[in-house]
RNA sequence: GGUCCAGUAGCUCAGUCUGGAUAGAGCAACAGUCUUCUAAACUGUAGGUCCCAGGUUCGAAUCCUGGCUGGAUCACCA
């Protein structure tokens, strides 16, 4: 439709003030609600050839399209703006093209379709899971259901920081301290057991550099020489010289951490095509750099450390190999870009990682261009926002840290709490009732985390919990099981429910604005992968919901007795339940039957 | 200090890329609506120097410049 009112006004306005105006002086705008018009043009661009005052513009415009194009039924001008009324068929045109096609506003890839790689999640192998991740995951998930809406192949990749000082601090203290316990043993989850001995290590840790500093050590000596530390560093040079001891303790205590990295990525329902560890990809990179030094982009200092340096493009030195001739994390990035391109030829690849590592990615991508690889420039980096406290940072040592599987319990309990004080699910079985708690209590995390841009920052305060009401993942999934359970009771009472438009049957006001909204699904999809930000998918779900909610409380359904009317509501009701269900689809959030 | 990002209602956020009409939601507060398809809903009231100052423009929350405030980053950590 826009596209055909761009061309008339172009033929309007030529053929009123002879002038060729170009397209983008064309502005067309849903009409604003306190007017009466479906779509606005904006005269203001067009006074300068038509040297009339703007309301005698947009009049004579207006006349012209209406004339013209025939969907105009009639026009009116305020200011500036000319709204144009649009005929009710054209809305019920609009209308039969979505209950006819399925799909509507989704592409499906194919086989020429162009692969988006989607790098998410990237967890340390030291610790468990927590919001900040959670923001992580959950965005890189719905991205990546995103781009596939838009009829992408997307391949969904995970790179395990498995190797380096963080993890023998880990495996250190356990040797020292942990009297061979398990998770088993212990009763505790892998991820949370090697968190623990990561937290012990820096405590006897920090005990030791005190003590140094009381003996009249230097700080920055302490730091480096306390044996804690050196022990830690010995154990590093072990495990890459690949002794047997090492390397087995190493490979046990990881398998504890993916075990339960693998729980808490079940509960949140994300998963990934391919799984990348950075203790394969290091070797790569340590061949690239090594590559790259004999031909000369790269310098080597005195000491045998590998530098690059930046400093014409604004950047400075940057270390790729220590003197020792161990990785760095830049180095381990080279491989596993590499190595991605080679699995996949990626058409683009997407790093979801937080805005703290601009620097890093902005060298990562100049390295990789500098040393040739054409793909360097297909390499994005999303870099969202962190999630904060109200006093600020998570911060490990203060111990406010947020858990990922903490937050999603409590998140499942409240849902459960709420739902069992309403008592709407007494008939269920205590089985099919969890898996409801489960899907509000996610649903609502996940709707809170997903609206927000991922670019921006976002304050998460844990002393009041997320909210079930309002704008939020509930009140969407609530008007979803009403919609299902209008449908339920239309299959009782033998009502069936006919894909007909052409019966010459007016929706009303209301109904116009919800056909409207559905008609813009497609756009908002489009927007979503363009902009790559969950939160035009969520505000539409949401305005969506809202109309619906008003709708459904202002008109009934399914106790009209004139049959056009019956028939057009539940086909409006069954298509609103269906877009809901796509956009919380492509958010990752799941929508009950019944809550 | 250099670079990057942000600042919109008491709180959490839309809107900023692509400049348009009286800046929108939710929460919290207050007042209403359940013998009728699920009240996790709906309706209303109240709440704003869109950080400040200039500039561009017919028109600026939106673009430009400068400043203020907050955050991130500039490791032989990842």
């Amino acid at each position: 439709m826009e596209k055909i009112l761009t061309d008339k006004v172009k033929e309007a306005v030529f053929s009123l003030y002879n002038y060729e105006v170009d397209e983008k002086q064309i502005q067309l705008q849903k009409t604003g609600k306190d007017f009466t018009g479906d779509i606005t043009l904006v005269v203001f661009p067009f006074l300068r050839f038509s040297k009339k005052k703007p309301e005698e513009t947009g009049i004579e415009i207006g006349n012209y399209l209406q004339e013209n194009v025939k969907e105009i039924t009639g026009f009116n001008t305020i200011k500036g703006f000319l709204n144009l009324v649009l005929d009710k068929k054209y809305w019920t045109e609009v209308f039969k093209d979505m209950i006819t096609d399925p799909d509507f506003g989704l592409k499906k890839p194919g086989s020429e379709s162009k692969t988006i790689l989607v790098e998410f999640s990237s967890p340390n192998s030291n610790k468990p899971l927590h919001l900040g991740h959670i923001r992580n995951n959950l965005i890189g998930y719905s991205l990546s259901k995103i781009f596939e809406a838009n009829g992408y192949r997307v391949k969904k990749v995970n790179i395990v920081n498995d190797r380096g000082i963080h993890i023998c601090k880990s495996m250190l203290a356990w040797q020292k301290w942990g009297r061979g316990t398990t998770p088993e043993t212990a009763g505790k989850k892998g991820d949370k057991l090697v968190g623990d001995f990561y937290v012990k290590f820096e405590k006897e840790y920090k005990k030791q550099v005190q003590s140094l500093i009381e003996k009249g050590t230097d700080k920055d000596k302490a730091v480096r020489t306390a044996p804690l530390i050196k022990e830690a560093q010995e154990m590093l040079r072990r495990w890459e010289d690949g002794d047997k001891e090492v390397v087995d303790l190493w490979n046990r205590m990881n398998g504890w951490v993916y075990k339960g990295f693998d729980k808490t990525y079940k509960s949140l329902g994300v998963s990934f095509d391919k799984i990348y560890y950075e203790s394969d990809t290091y070797i790569t990179g340590r061949e690239i750099v090594l590559r790259a030094l004999e031909k000369r982009f790269l310098f080597k200092k005195e000491d045998g450390s590998v530098w690059v340096d930046l400093s014409k493009e604004g950047l400075d030195e940057k270390i790729l190999l220590r003197s020792d001739g161990t990785a760095v994390y830049m180095t381990q990035d080279l491989g596993t870009a590499y190595q991605r391109y080679d699995d996949f030829k990626f058409f683009r690849q997407i790093y979801v990682v937080g805005n703290e590592q601009n620097y890093h990615f902005q060298v990562l991508v100049l390295l990789l261009d500098k040393i040739g690889y054409k793909w360097a420039k297909d390499i994005y980096h999303l870099s969202y926002g962190m999630v904060e406290l109200p006093e600020g940072k998570m911060k490990s040592r203060e111990g406010t840290v947020v858990d990922a599987d903490d937050l999603i319990s409590e998140m499942i309990d409240t849902a459960r709490d709420m739902s069992e004080e309403l008592g709407k699910l007494d008939t269920y079985s205590e089985k099919q009732k969890e898996e409801i708690f489960r899907i509000i209590g996610l649903g609502a995390l996940k709707y809170f985390i997903l609206k927000v841009d991922p670019r921006k920052n976002m304050t998460f305060n844990p002393e009041e919990s997320i909210d079930f009401n309002g704008n939020t993942g509930p009140f969407i999934q609530y008007t979803y099981a009403r919609i299902k359970s209008v449908l339920r009771k239309a299959v009782e009472k033998n009502i069936e429910i006919q894909k007909k438009t052409d019966t010459g049957f007016e929706p009303n006001e209301k109904e116009i604005e919800l056909i409207k909204i559905l008609a813009g699904f497609p756009k908002v999809v489009r927007d979503a992968g363009i902009q790559m930000t969950t939160a035009v998918v969520a505000n539409y779900c949401y305005e969506l919901t809202k109309e619906f909610n008003q709708f459904y409380h202002d008109f009934s359904i399914l106790s009209v007795d004139d049959y056009e009317t019956r028939n057009f509501r539940l086909q409006l009701s069954e298509i609103t339940g269906y877009t809901i269900e796509k956009c919380m689809g492509l958010l990752g959030i799941d929508v009950p039957e019944r809550m």
